[in-house]
DNA sequence: AATTAGATGTTCT
DNA sequence: GAACATCTAATTA
């Protein structure tokens, strides 16, 4: 139930950081309700040395300077004109890096979920990519961009971190570009969830 | 089951 | 003007 606190994110180790947030909850108060999630999948992005972060070799445009922003930051920006993708930022002031958040499992305000996606049935379809999780959860690139998590708005919750063998690693998605920085096992995602977004 | 195309708008060259 | 940390429906097999 306690809040993950500003020393989880200021850490100068992004991946670990993200393997960490496996099983840890996600939850976003607004005026229509509360909704929770269970963070099932995630992506590394290194502010240094990582062709495929927005903030490589330290670029800093009006987009990207939250991601230089203390951790505990959210970053929050549009991709393809559609989908609204949600990254938690880590490192101290300065270091850019960040961790996409992928994929969640619902645990609580299905019915708020149910009513953003349109859909009636909870499936794997409600929240299980980049994209979805944002509209389920409402959050929106002008509204959530560069809060603080430890406020009331948008938060994480601790939980058990799991062990290695809990886990599966891959390569990053749909950063093709990034040329060798492509090949990072930087993506990670629960073994034993049904909750993501592809195998 | 697997592949493809179209949607959509902001950012960066 | 091209590219983009994607999703869905429609098409092909």
């Amino acid at each position: 139930m306690s809040k993950l606190p500003l020393d989880f994110y200021e850490r100068d180790d992004v991946v670990l950081i993200a393997k960490e947030l496996l099983g840890k909850k996600l939850c976003v108060q607004s005026a229509e309700g509360l909704v929770v999630g269970k963070i099932t999948e995630v992506e590394a992005y290194a502010g240094r040395n990582d062709k495929a972060s927005h903030a490589r070799d330290g670029l800093r445009t009006e987009r990207n300077k939250v991601m230089y922003a203390k951790g505990g930051t959210s970053y929050v920006y549009l991709i393809y004109g559609i989908h609204h993708l949600f990254n938690v930022v880590t490192n101290i002031k300065g270091r850019a890096d960040a961790v996409l958040i992928r994929a969640i499992e619902p645990l609580e305000g299905f019915d708020l979920m149910l009513e953003r996606r349109g859909k009636s049935k909870v499936d794997k379809s409600l929240s299980s990519g980049p994209g979805t999780l944002s509209q389920a959860l409402g959050i929106n690139y002008k509204v959530h961009n560069g809060l603080n998590l430890l406020d009331d708005l948008v938060w994480l919750e601790d939980q058990p971190c799991l062990t290695d063998d809990q886990m599966v690693t891959s390569t990053r998605i749909g950063i093709d570009y990034a040329g060798e920085d492509a090949l990072k096992p930087w993506r990670f995602y629960m073994k034993d969830s049904v909750w993501i977004s592809k195998k």
